[in-house]
DNA sequence: CCAACCAATCAACTAGCGTTGATGAATCAG
DNA sequence: CTGATTCATCAACGCTAGTTGATTGGTTGG
């Protein structure tokens, strides 16, 4: 199974679409993708105001994107792969007829 | 060559990805998922306004996810699969090495 | 306790995005 | 040529999403 068989429902991968397409959430994935970071790291990296940033990071959070923890006053945030690759699978699912001609309009 | 092995730049990425995260571009998308279809065939079956599909068919088509073919008076779009899978392959790429754990804060 | 720190939340403001209705360009039929 | 059809473009409007700065909540150290 380990490979997403099931795809997405299509309000599903638009919520992960939408959470994805602005440039600071992409920044903090990206900042993310190479493992758990806490806020005050994230802000200072991406220079971001903290209300800025918690902002965003809980757009991601909703959308599946992010899980967080706790640990003292700081608080790790994480990506969590299971929600990229569901959304692989959806656009995998996509690409899969689109090959088809049309039938003719006139 | 065919499969894609080299990932996106952020930027492109997020390009594909605003270009996704609107509800009608989706159901363009969707539409066109089982094929080449003409414009007046996608007004018809999504209920749309003309000027409103048509505008989101230039974001799409613009953000390279759709490429359209002029026959007649008619219009045909239909879904660019390398846009998706290039897409898949950036998605691959950042769940690939986000298992680290934090270098702690304090 | 109290002060310092981290992060989330809130209200007010702004700007970009999508919508709407009308106009324009291109093609075809008669 | 003329009128009809198909689609793109445009300007004006409205709304949602993001920004900003201040406040609140929660945790720790002195």
């Amino acid at each position: 199974m380990s490979v997403a068989t099931t795809s997405l429902q299509s309000d599903q991968a638009r919520a992960l679409l939408k959470a994805l397409a602005d440039p600071l959430r992409l920044q903090v994935i990206e900042a993310l993708g190479g493992g758990e970071r806490c806020v005050c790291d994230l802000t200072a990296d991406l220079g971001l105001a903290q209300s800025k940033l918690s902002f965003h990071l809980k757009v991601l959070k909703q959308a599946g994107l992010l899980a967080d923890r706790q640990e003292g006053r700081w608080i790790y945030y994480r990506l969590r792969p299971e929600a990229l690759d569901d959304l692989r699978g959806w656009l995998a699912a996509l690409s899969a007829d689109c090959r088809n001609s049309a039938s003719p309009c006139p």
